[in-house]
DNA sequence: TTGAAACACGAGCAGTCGCTCGCATTCTAC
DNA sequence: GTAGAATGCGAGCGACTGCTCGTGTTTCAA
């Protein structure tokens, strides 16, 4: 790790504000370096002291998602096992949508079904991140289940999550709730089967 | 417009081959139109002469989507109204999926999150599509319900499929059945309570 | 106080993209 | 057979991109 002077940590943060606006405007390709330096007040070579190349800046967006998350869910603790499926969900699906919510620019960086090869690594930790969170709380409701099935059951629901919450993340703040309840909903009818 | 010759007909068609396969591979943003062209064997020039600019091939392609899609669904008859609702899910997914294993390149154009502007226009005209069939189908089921929860649950189901069908697309041909049968179940669970 | 490291600038480089244009070739109506 | 329209070529323009680099400024340990 390079040495950094408070200043610079500063301007690492105010960067990535920068990116996730301009990410969230227009999308991670049609983002240009240049303009996340100008959102910044900053120039491009600045930008260049602190961000190798543009992938680095939706790295350091990545790791800043996931801290997000791991923060909003909590620690993964036993009880979830044999918590009613109606409030696991909300416990799932709330601080989930809250955290799409606060952040818009992820869910254009790293929601895509189609990834532009450089962001593939970001990318994958995001959902790998989710993914292993999603399995992990199906493996202790169902220790039953091959787990064939059981990653199975974990992809659909990630999709789950990602064909629903940009959705509800672009709605106008007053539809929102419905739209909450009616994920609430597809995840009770698809997980209640099987995890019930 | 204009006048065409049969050649011309037929480099239009080699030319969405080849945009649907470069789509398919690299997204809308990261294709070329040199590479389309290449693809197809001809100039950029001979592209240019049949189409005014990227967005247009976009737009063909759509509409030829939106054909395949209408040819295979065949007529909104009133009796999908009274089917038994596994047997619907049937005849509304079975399709679908049949049209994107096909079409690989489609999902990658009009099945993303984010609209890079220029593409608003076809993409929005494919969901308005999708979205105005599956409404029709909830108003034939269930016309007591209030115009905006079927139009809420319309978007929903239509963000179900957005969501599982690319997962269904890219997966491996045998894990593709399971998948689907997990999409039915998923679409079984969200619209049995409203529409059962 | 001072000097090396960190920070900041911004014109501009090398490369790519969508698209053009002048001109050659092929088709078709008469 | 021939005029004119349709088709085809491909070098290259103008704009823009991610990124660099020479140079100047600020910070801070010694």
């Amino acid at each position: 790790m390079v040495r950094r002077q408070a200043r610079g940590e500063r301007r690492m943060a105010e960067l990535q504000d920068a990116a996730a606006a301009v990410f969230a405007e227009v999308g991670y390709e049609a983002a240009t370096t240049n303009a996340i330096a100008a959102r910044a007040g900053v120039s491009p070579g600045t930008l260049y002291q602190f961000y190798g190349n543009k992938e680095a800046i939706a790295q350091a967006l990545a790791d800043r998602y996931l801290e997000q998350l791991r923060s909003a869910h909590g620690a993964l603790t036993p009880e979830l096992a044999h918590l009613p499926l109606d409030e696991l969900i909300d416990r799932m699906a709330g601080p989930m949508v809250a955290v799409n919510v606060a952040n818009p620019g992820f869910k254009a960086l790293f929601g895509r079904a189609d990834m532009p090869e450089q962001l593939a690594a970001p990318t994958r930790a995001v959902h790998a991140a989710v993914f292993g969170r999603i399995d992990a709380v199906l493996a202790a409701r169902r220790p039953d289940l091959p787990a064939a099935d059981r990653a199975r059951t974990a992809q659909v629901t990630m999709r789950l999550f990602g064909g629903l919450v940009p959705m509800i993340v672009s709605a106008d703040e007053g539809e929102r709730p419905a739209l909450v309840e009616e994920l609430k909903k597809v995840l009770r009818g698809y997980l209640g089967p099987i995890v019930g």
